[in-house]
DNA sequence: TCGTTTTTCGTCATTCTGACGATAAGAGCG
DNA sequence: CGCTCTTATCGTCAGAATGACGAAAAACGA
């Protein structure tokens, strides 16, 4: 059967020469889990690609929105709504991805501080935390469905550039947190170790990023750390001329729209 | 009429909740003259927003890729295969921007050297670049159709951005060019001045920038400059780990994948 | 109290940038 | 041909940021 989406105005159709496409959303969704980058997979449960482990997406619905359609997937396939910060990542074009056919797929990057999956979706087993760098290297083993592993490697390359010039890497952390906790973050997204006297100067001087709440970490080993939050947004949707991230959508940004590091923490060239 | 694209097995269907939508592609055509960011925009002649400015684009036909649709408008529309850096921007979700109802939308950036319009297209008046500055002000008048205003700013600031940790700007130049023409293409995107002698030293000393061509200018007024190409791509498409953009599409990038401009070169803030 | 661990503060050499002086190398003109 | 004008390019120097690393601070456990 085909769903023909309501047409407001026929006089004014669109023309009858355009591709009408089923369109997906995938969502890579990226945590930090035992110093360790992780992504959310499915198992998938229907054909095609029944049995191996994909982004959990699925097809928007007539009348829905992109982003709207990405947080119900996550939804149906984690059982909770996830915390974090969800973005555009791109587009996936309709050709030669999909068994069924011409399907174009928008692929969203949620990142966000570990949650648990609770329930088995319906059309897949359960979604599970896996470590991200095995998937990155790409053996014929241990493939995703679909170009999946290629929307993945996109996605971790968006998170470890954005780590660079934004305070993203907050939206790894609980709301409070502390500056080694946030050096691991780094760590584990780029896979490199930071020392950790550097780190700490960086991320403290560095205006619009962290803010203290006064409190610090205590019954833990070595000497208590202070607990900071992530600093509010710089303000303004500005989506214009000034804001360095392009791709500050209010139907994407949830919350925290976080501001921009200004001298940029590079991560080391080798 | 509904067109359906072909399904190759029938028994693995697309979902018939799923939506099918028509998808367009839209071109942020950007270059650089009289030393003034400028963006390729169409007058719209049929509806709706006929008479309207908007940016070259259409809708994509059945067993068309993305990028080839994009090309293929701006063929159209231009009457020239244009040549510089194509680049997807991001996605616009399918509600509330096109009043013949849903529409998607897939919106490319394209940075290049001017390149002359020579023909009308067919459902379009003349294309013709226009200023970028008066239409990021956004007043109620010289409203774009759509949401291209919004599309277009998006642009800008990826080009914006791009320039400072990317040797892109090469794209808004012909083949050979100076270190001055450059600087321009720098201070016409970031509508800035920069300091003739730090620039030099900055994109002559970048590793991985530029490429002595041997030759000179001549016949200008001043000292001769010496000529220099963009530096050949660092290697491999290498979409996985280390390349710094994370949109390095192989459907998407022409011949030149930029190299990294390994210290940034940052745009004054303030 | 002593060692262990982790956080946090300091120091210092190196690199990069922004500001700007000075020179080089043409064209145009008397 | 010399003078001037203009632009390109080289140099210098102070301030900022970084990377490497020493050392003190502040807990915990034995």
């Amino acid at each position: 059967m085909i769903v023909r989406m309501s047409t407001p105005d026929p006089a004014r159709a669109v023309p009858p020469s355009a591709a009408l496409l089923p369109v997906t959303v995938d969502v890579v969704a990226l945590t930090v889990r035992d110093d360790a980058l992780h992504v959310l997979l499915v198992e998938r449960g229907v054909e095609p690609f029944r049995g191996a482990l994909a982004l959990p997406g699925g097809f928007v619905l007539p009348g829905e929105r992109l982003a709207a359609a990405a947080r119900r997937e996550l939804a149906e396939e984690t059982g909770v709504r996830p915390p974090g910060h969800l973005e555009q990542l791109r587009t996936y074009g309709p050709l030669d991805r999909d068994p069924r056919g011409p399907v174009l797929s928008v692929a969203y990057l949620l990142l966000a501080p570990e949650f648990g999956v609770v329930h088995a979706g319906s059309d897949a087993g359960g979604a599970a935390w896996h470590p991200v760098e095995p998937l990155l290297g790409a053996g014929p083993d241990d493939r995703l469905a679909f170009d999946h592993a290629r929307i993945l490697a996109d996605g971790v390359e968006r998170a470890r550039a954005k780590l660079e010039y934004s305070a993203l890497a907050t939206a790894f952390c609980p709301p409070e947190f502390t500056v080694a906790d946030l050096r691991r973050v780094y760590e584990a997204v780029w896979g490199v170790r930071l020392d950790p006297r550097n780190f700490s100067r960086k991320a403290t001087t560095t205006a619009g990023f962290l803010e203290e709440t006064g409190r610090t970490t205590s019954g833990g080993t070595g000497r208590p750390a202070a607990l900071y939050r992530a600093a509010p947004a710089t303000s303004g949707t500005g989506a214009a001329a000034d804001a360095r991230p392009a791709d500050v959508d209010p139907d994407d940004a949830p919350a925290s729209v976080p501001a921009v590091l200004d001298p940029p923490l590079m991560r080391p060239r080798r």
